[in-house]
DNA sequence: AATCAATTAGAGAACGTTCTCACATATGAG
DNA sequence: CTCATATGTGAGAACGTTCTCTAATTGATT
């Protein structure tokens, strides 16, 4: 009953008396074989407790059915989301999950790409670090690995990706708070650095309305963007001393920010974070200064924690689809893998805002 | 500059005029070459774009460098923190993370230490969905593969071990409620269904002060019965009606309950979740029905959320070293796959019990 | 009766590494 | 000078599968 040790094919083949190729055949499934021979094999495969070995098969087959993801970091809801997206059409389609961090560095990133591609991946689902350099991912469409990004672009990398349109997203969001009367509006976002001009000629730029290559910029950036577009839209001024830049993807680097923000003269009556973590930093902060929501200030926020829904007040928020992102990205994946050849796919998903009791007219 | 496609350790040595059993030496790291011989070899190597192929070598060495785990739920929080402590270790030791998810079904747990075995991990990392039989489990162990449990036991299961010390830690934090003076507490446990007498026998038992093998229950019964303890030692009566089974692992069972257990005559002026999912379903149904923390109810909870820390008010809860357990875990399996032969261990952790404002005193 | 296609089975190569062995060449001790 | 020991190299086996070939058998179709 107990299976001592492994056994081979090879085991099988002479326990069943056959030929390494027939059982080869029907343990494989592959080739013809006759129904008493089968039987022959399966009876000796059940015997010795046989199980496939999968590395010889990939070597040979050179296919591991395995694909490798490098998120963030898994303890991030958002990633914990997508990857469960993306672990269940894997399941589905047999295929396991290699799992690296990259805590949005590009070495680590680098060196995670490196594991999963010397362990012969069938494809490749990254959250790139630096949208604008990557030569890692470069060499690997260049090898032929299929490759789906997801959250951010990189430039010059024509390969599918899946990313919710922040832009549109965050004008909604703004929006929404300058329909309900408010006319100073901080943002709180991580807006790390990018390799333009920085924060002060971004936003010049932004508010004169000159075009911005939007499709390579960070999320937080894109956020920004459509913070911007929504007061041109309506008519607002932007007061570049009520958009606060973190600095860092820490909740900590957001509750930080808070008392920076709320000391402006003409301080805020409605505020916007652009994802999870800045918004658990800045309910840490408003926690700290005793604020209250919404008497005190309005909060909108971006991705919809799990907190959101039985904080009092409830929290006003745009809702990504992260769960989805991760299915849509793993199903990209698998098309190329089976060697589909369309040009590269962006699929830009919506986001949706969800009313709650965050946000009070002014 | 670009590799144009895979070039294999053959490849090099024909480019560097060796063989590939020298070829093999330089660029695996073992055994003897010359100093100008490895220095065509690394060059060739470079310029080819040589990256080894994980498949071949872990055929031949037997090993692959990578552990799989079995987790509940990615997305679940405690789980997420656990991979990420897994992770942690893995990556600092160059080893690969092959996870999958079970949701706690016995039956896709099979399926994934089928999939993990085929792929033959190093070892393997598991929360087992079932406590009692397990025979995938001993297979593995009966086959020599490296196996560490988080979370919970399996009967007759002796292999390395984390857990947090649930029973200690439960009745803690229900002392903690009684010394605030609460005498009728509620408890939200998930407590799905074990193979022995139903919740009023156990409870009978315990409040008997019977002996229960406590080892081998899931995380839920431990709870319940450091509740019942706490009550034992505090010389306070168990009401049954306050022990409420959600009788499922999700926020919507735990939320259902809660109605249930405030309609009691007499009902509680306190309440112990025991554990995130729980918690939050309950602050649902608490926010549901209008009820004030801690005015109406006194809340202590199991597992430091994010949320916990700025809800308004703070809530008290008992918090696992989640990350901790990932990683002692990922150690203990580490050093069992380097040959290291101790008797099975079980590491109880310790929990903490961290003070905010949802418990008031009666 | 001859031909063809479909089925069945085995021998042995192949996948890309590491390992074992045999054989050189140095180096140093006695 | 001789022996042992360390260093360096290559040929070829091995890991456990799948793949390619060849060949034999069957059954149906001309």
């Amino acid at each position: 009953m107990a299976p001592k040790s492994k056994a081979t094919i090879t085991d099988v083949a002479r326990a069943a008396g056959v030929s390494t190729a027939t059982a080869g055949r029907v343990l494989g499934g592959y080739g013809y074989t006759s129904d008493d021979k089968k039987e022959q094999v399966l009876k000796a495969a059940q015997k010795l407790g046989y199980r496939p070995n999968a590395l010889a098969r990939s070597l040979i087959t050179g296919k591991t059915r395995t694909i490798g993801v490098v998120a963030g970091d898994i303890q991030n809801p958002f990633y914990a989301s997508v990857l469960r997206g993306i672990s269940n059409v894997a399941e589905a389609n047999g295929f396991g999950l290699l799992i690296t961090n990259s805590d949005e560095s590009q070495s680590k990133e680098v060196h995670s790409v490196e594991l999963l591609a010397q362990k012969q991946v069938d494809g490749l689902i990254v959250t790139p670090s630096d949208t604008r350099k990557a030569r890692h991912l470069h060499n690997l469409r260049g090898m032929g690995v299929p490759l789906v990004l997801i959250d951010r672009a990189v430039a010059g990398l024509m390969v599918d990706r899946v990313a919710t349109d922040n832009i549109a997203a965050a004008e909604q969001a703004v929006r929404y708070l300058i329909a309900a009367g408010h006319r100073r509006i901080g943002i709180v976002a991580e807006l790390v650095d990018q390799e333009n001009d920085g924060l002060d000629g971004f936003l010049a730029r932004a508010v004169a309305g000159d075009p911005i290559e939007s499709e390579t910029l960070y999320p937080s950036w894109q956020r920004l963007l459509g913070y911007v577009r929504a007061h041109r839209i309506e008519g607002l001024p932007v007061d570049p001393r009520l958009t606060i830049r973190a600095g860092g993807y820490s909740a900590s680097a957001a509750q930080a920010a808070l008392p920076r923000l709320m000391k402006v003269p003409g301080p805020p009556t409605a505020l916007f974070t652009t994802d999870g973590t800045m918004s658990e930093g800045a309910m840490r902060g408003l926690s700290e200064l005793k604020l209250s929501i919404p008497q005190d200030l309005s909060i909108i926020c971006f991705d919809d924690l799990d907190w959101m829904s039985f904080h009092r007040p409830g929290i006003t928020t745009i809702a990504q689809p992260r769960l989805a992102m991760g299915e849509a990205a793993a199903r990209m994946l698998l098309e190329r893998i089976h060697g589909e050849d369309y040009p590269p796919r962006t699929v830009l998903m919506p986001a949706e805002l969800i009313e709650r009791g965050s946000v009070a007219p002014l």
